[in-house]
DNA sequence: CGCTTCGTACGATAGCCATCGTAGTACGTC
DNA sequence: GACGTACTACGATGGCTATCGTACGAAGCG
């Protein structure tokens, strides 16, 4: 018992697979910002960091983001360093709901197109 | 000039296709009445008058429900008689966002499913 | 120990939104 | 015209949320 870990502001809580809502993670993608957040996150295999993400707001304003998508269950988040690593929980999403995500994240890439980013 | 027609509250307003917005799509999805309303709308290949929806809430947020869809691009609208009648714009939504709309009803069933309903 | 980097916490603010109730409009029928 | 049905419009309200700024904490580096 010797290694009980202390709570500490760097525990991340992340909802089970199970508790992950259809209606909260539509509602986390509803948002420009975090839509943009999990295309990035899908296009590299690889976690990201926070920083690594060029968003037009605030420090704050990301944390909220980021917060928003993990608690809907899209993202899971972790430390290293001080960094926070960012990855999509694309595993549990597709069990749950699938091609969901895959869908989704081609609706965004043809938006995008269409809208004259591509 | 004669058969000018006045404009009337009885005007809806849809959105063109190419207006139609993914992260608006998914705001209107991402409430339980409305993505209700919208599972009813996909199992008959009919369309329904507001009232045929057993909804939870007043006539008037069922009005406001069915707005928000509309002007999402969602769903088509139109009076007939007293009546007003709702379906959904799903070959506009599928050249849009191939896959999506099914991938998104799909979802919503195998959650109503797991929480217990089916 | 300082210093930097990265992210958090908290409070404020402004805007949006789900809900309701009441009053009203449009249509059909008698 | 009178009545009923179906839905709307408007205003109110309470709650949520996207944004910011400032101050803080945690980890690494010298």
């Amino acid at each position: 018992m010797s290694t009980a870990p202390a709570p500490s502001s760097r525990d991340l809580r992340h909802p089970a697979s199970e508790d992950i809502r259809l209606e909260a993670v539509l509602h986390a993608l509803s948002d420009p910002m975090r839509l943009q957040i999990v295309r990035e996150l899908a296009v590299g295999r690889d976690e990201l960091t926070c920083s690594q993400f060029a968003l037009p707001v605030t420090k704050s304003t990301s944390t909220h983001h980021f917060r928003v998508l993990r608690e809907a269950g899209v993202i899971r988040q972790c430390y290293r360093g001080t960094a926070k690593m960012n990855g999509l929980r694309r595993q549990e999403l597709d069990d749950l709901f699938p091609g969901l995500l895959d869908a989704l994240l081609a609706a965004a890439d043809r938006q995008a197109v269409r809208l004259g980013e591509g």
